[in-house]
DNA sequence: CTGAAAGCGCTTACAG
DNA sequence: CTGAAAGCGCTTACAG
């Protein structure tokens, strides 16, 4: 038996939701051949053959019952769930609209729903609701969670990590290369100027800038307050430039962990009618689109369309594609000179 | 019988994913058994009763074998799903960011998982995946989407929505009452300036600006020339601020559809040297927490804290409280007079 | 104190 | 050409 619902539950005494049972009886056929009408198995596989007639009558008794297939039995039965999730550490970020972009595309072609899961549980998700493929961004990630994914691929997820340490097993990892592009920038900038601000943040491969901007000047030649931390809201990081540019020994050039900062200390020197690039040069890291809208358009460190690669990983790996045989994928960043340097 | 996929699909050929059975057998006990322990069902009904070796073992064999319940397997016997699910229109917005962490929050506090769909789908969503509740931003809602949504109702699903026209029918309605104040604060420039610019957006409840500025100057006196069309992207507002600050008859007061254009016309001011609010006064629209952090601080219309209310009645629905049995609820504008206003 | 069994709503191999 | 039946992995009333 099952009807009963603990006490104190929503009210989930549905007005009787049609199940392939109602249309069955309703259209005077088998479920099974509800559901091989439903699914177009009987167009798609010559062994199962049903009547127009009969077609008819079981596709109008289901939109008069505005019937909608449960999925959560469908993916018990099939094995499948048609959702295809996407974890990520800081939605404001372009390069998340991007992926977010990217994988809406792909579970459309592909006929499934996208999801954004809002908690950072991903493990928990995932295991439990479940999902046919899931895209991590590194971020979310931490050193012990290899066991966890690895389950999770034998276990049929497909699974895409942005992620710069893990090597692949069973799933995908995206590793980017950052160090060469970040090192060339600061070289760029180090070979006019001796006052060299830096935006830091601590997060995921942000936190390659600072490596490279210490490694560029070495340790001692590091000048703290010429550092000021930043963290995902637009005004702080306006707020810091505000503050680091007002001295009189302000840097002449600024190197920061994202674009968004770099945004915002471009908009400070607006501001503090700084000349950019003349009194003082900017590279962002990320190279977003919106970088490219600015006035003048920011030089930045980045790969041309982020989310591309993933979209067609996806899709691949859902439909079973051998292709792409290797798992590791890496790409290069470069550095973008635009308006924001000399 | 209903292992064999069907040819050409993602190897869901897990590697056999731990089932209660599995946990059953490695503890000698009864499926039954397994899921009273694991859902704590022995401690909260006095009719169950495990002896704490039981529990031990089975506890022991779940964690050993790495199990995790199968939620669509738990959806469909239970009739919930455990999921709570958002829908909006434009991501970017700072309304947004406060109705995803409000969302995420309510999840959270009732323990259930929260998303966010990507696709615009809802309705497919919603019949086939299942949730127990959804908010949904007015703008992906069309007119006749009010028996879909009466229907999803009667079937148990919790129903938030945020809109302006639809009338409450076993699903709640927060409908902004947006007027008084957008009229208020166009009345307020219109005392000062003769020429006001409006950055407009048609979109959902930002269209009732243009109806406010329109209403309140009068058809024959709107300036097509005054008027510029904007869309979520913030380069965009930028240059198109610049493009209406940079003439010499420019306007000398603006009214914008958000925050986000009226944080970017800031921008353009600045970046044209023109003195805010001394030569160009800005009102935005959202209250958004980063127009209070802008430079001067952006005067907007709006509430104070979007999102609480929203949070509040998702925990009040699912906990399947009568409490606040009115379906309608109002929230009243207002205008908040910052540093962009004189 | 514990287990066998029915049921949630689907899919599909197989037998007519 | 169509249907009866088993199975996906859970939950739970009921019988021991």
């Amino acid at each position: 038996m099952n009807t009963p619902r603990p006490t104190g539950e929503p009210p989930t005494s549905d007005a009787r939701r049609p199940t392939i049972r109602t249309i069955a009886a309703a259209a005077g056929v088998s479920t099974a051949t509800v559901s091989y009408v439903l699914n177009r198995r009987d167009l798609s596989d010559s062994k199962i053959t049903i009547t127009p007639a009969t077609r008819e009558r079981v596709i109008a008794a289901a939109e008069q019952l505005g019937y909608s297939p449960n999925q959560s039995a469908r993916g018990m039965s099939r094995g499948r769930t048609d959702k295809i999730c996407l974890m990520i550490e800081d939605f404001e970020s372009p390069w998340t609209q991007a992926i977010v972009a990217a994988t809406r595309r792909a579970a459309e072609s592909l006929d499934k729903t996208s999801l954004l899961l809002l908690d950072r549980d991903w493990y928990s998700f995932l295991s439990r609701q479940g999902a046919d493929a899931a895209v991590i961004e590194g971020g979310i990630l931490k050193a012990d969670d290899e066991p966890r994914l690895q389950q999770l691929a034998t276990r049929g997820v497909q699974l895409i990590l942005l992620h710069s340490a893990f090597e692949p097993a069973g799933f995908d990892v995206i590793r980017q290369n950052v160090r060469p592009a970040v090192d060339q920038a600061m070289q760029e900038l180090a070979s006019r100027h001796d006052r060299i601000g830096l935006l830091r943040r601590r997060l995921g491969s942000q936190a390659l800038i600072e490596q490279a901007y210490r490694e560029c000047l070495g340790d001692d030649q590091v000048n703290p307050a010429l550092i000021r931390d930043i963290d995902v809201s637009r005004e702080q990081a306006y707020w810091q430039s505000i503050d680091l540019l007002s001295g009189s020994d302000r840097p002449t050039a600024i190197l920061t962990s994202n674009d968004l900062s770099a945004i915002s200390a471009l908009q400070a020197a607006h501001r503090l009618r700084i000349d950019v690039p003349e009194e003082l040069e900017i590279i962002g890291f990320g190279n977003s689109p919106e970088g490219q809208h600015t006035d003048p358009p920011l030089s930045s460190v980045g790969v041309e369309s982020p989310a591309n690669q993933i979209a067609d990983l996806l899709v691949h790996r859902l439909r079973g594609d051998a292709e792409p045989s290797e798992r590791l994928h890496v790409r290069d960043f470069s550095l973008y000179l635009r308006g924001t340097t000399r």
